[in-house]
DNA sequence: GCAACATGACCGACGACATCGACCAGATCC
DNA sequence: GGATCTGGTCGATGTCGTCGGTCATGTTGC
């Protein structure tokens, strides 16, 4: 179903989206008309979801970074889920087995507003808060073999 | 620093970062070369930390997502992070604050490959496992304004 | 107040690239 | 064993990226 040839392809624009099809062509061995076919039908398997960018949230001030464990109050969930979703500092959220529903990473500018929007959630769940100091594994894939 | 046509450009390639520079030049309005020079200056100046791919983990077999707090026992904390790192199916780590010093995602295709993974952790460290069910946010970008 | 410079844009020409159609080789199946 | 399907190559064609040259604008310093 996904080759190795799949896997190379995947592989060279993990590192880098922009390659060229010509580029793609070279590292994998096969045409760029292969290519082209071959990244087609990984998109159309739902295999490759999209092609994007990684920024730096630093550069836009986001100095904090912090992972939010939310345990909604009682008759809450819903509304909790739609808090999260409508702040848009909340930049990942997942819900999880486990007393703690929502698992999310906050990012903000401040202490002041890592607060301001606690005290949001705070009227609807109980929260617990842990800044992220460092990230010894930045986003990567599982092994694809 | 970073102007509207910049966030427009930034915001065009993270819904997809094999857009042209034509493309690029007609959604924000300027000549392809400008469109270049300035993504040259983003990634110059480290705003632009790369173009990369969204895969779907589950066509390798990744069909459970679980988030792990992890609490080194004492003295362990620096071989706790090496063997989360050296984990291929820990896709992210992050070092927090609190009593828990790590909070990391991790992909397995069974509950057996988690039991496997999480014993070897666990002579080392305390963890408490959550497993992902739904994913309300994701990934994506704070304000930029 | 103005000259000199820096910045960031445009245009046009040229070379590189993506795409398309035609064709081919190997596996699969009656 | 021939029809068919799959997944590849090649070459022509048109589109795209890049580079040098130019210009407008805003800033600095005298």
């Amino acid at each position: 179903m996904t080759d190795d040839i799949d896997q190379i392809l995947i592989s060279a624009l993990m590192e880098d989206s922009r390659r060229s099809l010509k580029a793609l062509a070279q590292i994998s061995g096969l045409s760029s008309p292969s290519v082209a076919e071959r990244l087609r039908r990984l998109e159309e398997r739902g295999v490759l979801k999209g092609y994007t960018v990684e920024i730096d949230p630093k550069c836009f001030g986001y100095q904090l970074q912090a992972i939010v464990r939310v345990r909604p109050l009682p008759g809450q969930l819903q509304e909790v889920e739609r808090q999260i979703m409508s702040i848009p500092e909340f930049t990942e959220c997942d819900k999880v087995t486990g007393e703690d529903c929502f698992i999310a990473r906050l990012h903000v500018r401040s202490m002041e507003q890592l607060d301001t929007l606690l005290d949001r959630l705070n009227t609807l769940a109980e929260t617990n808060t842990a800044i992220v100091k460092k990230t010894p594994v930045k986003r990567r894939l599982p092994p694809m073999a």
